[in-house]
DNA sequence: CAATATAGTTAGACTGAGCTAACTTGTCAA
DNA sequence: TTGACAAGTTAGCTCAGTCTAACTATATTG
C-alpha cells in the first residue's frame, strides 16, 4: 500500500517530535496534531504494518530507514515551500500553514 | 455547508468547459474529470442544492453568480500557481498538474 | 411505431480518515 | 496491596467522495 497524505503527515510529525530528544509516544503525536488517541493508534498500526515505524515494548515510536526517508522528503518540501511562500510576500504564519498542506501534493 | 475541495474542482471544470460555448452537461464534466456519471450526478446535486449551479430542463449546467465567483477564484489561483511554478523551473506539464492540487489548499 | 443509443439518476457498496465510548494494561503512591 | 491515573487499544459510528449495476427518460432512425 502506497503511503497516503495523512501517513506522510504522521511521519513528519514523528520526525519533528523525535528531534526533541524525549521518546515519541502516540499521545505526543495526538497532542501535536490535535487528533484523538484512537485515530493516532490506528494510524500507527498502519505505519507499523507498512514498515515505516517501529514500536518498542514501551510503545515508544521510532522511524525505520524507510520511514525516516519518507519523513525527511516531506520535511524538506515543507521548508522549501515555506521559503518560497515567504519569498513572495506571504506572512510567516500563513506560509507555515499552507506549506503543511501543499507539501503533500507537489511532485 | 461550505464548499469542499472536490466541489471547487467541479466548479472550475464547469467554468473551463463553459468557455467552449457548447452547453455544459454532466457527461462533459465526467469526461473532462475522468469520473463516472453517477459521481458527477451526485456532485451536481450538491452544487445545485447549495446554490452554485443551475440546470435547465435539458440538464444543461450554468454557474450562478455565487458559483461563478467561486469558480473564478479557484481558476485565478490555478493560473497564478502555474506561473509561479514555471517561473522557478518546473516544467509546464508538472506545473499544470501540481497547480490543480495546490489551488485548493492555499489561503 | 419500435428498437437502439445517449444522458441522467437511483441504489447500494467501499475506502480513508476522523470521532466517542469503553476496555486493558502498567505504574505509582497512599 | 490496592486504588487511581495515564497510555494505548478495540469496537463501532460518521462523513465525503468515489465506484458499479441497474433503472429511467429522451431522441434518433430504420
Amino acid at each position: 500500500m502506497a503511503i497516503q497524505e495523512s501517513g506522510e503527515m504522521y511521519l513528519e510529525t514523528i520526525l519533528v517530535l523525535s528531534k526533541k530528544d524525549a521518546p515519541v509516544r502516540s499521545l505526543d503525536v495526538a497532542n501535536e496534531m490535535g487528533f484523538s488517541k484512537p485515530s493516532v493508534s490506528r494510524a500507527m498500526g498502519i505505519l507499523k504494518t507498512d514498515g515505516y515505524i517501529e514500536m518498542d515494548e514501551k510503545s515508544h515510536i521510532t522511524l525505520t530507514d524507510k520511514g525516516l526517508k519518507a519523513a525527511k522528503r516531506i520535511y524538506e518540501r515543507h521548508i522549501l515551500i515555506t521559503e518560497l511562500l515567504t519569498s513572495i510576500g506571504v506572512d510567516k504564519k500563513t506560509a507555515e500553514e499552507d506549506a503543511c498542506r501543499v507539501e503533500h501534493v507537489i511532485s
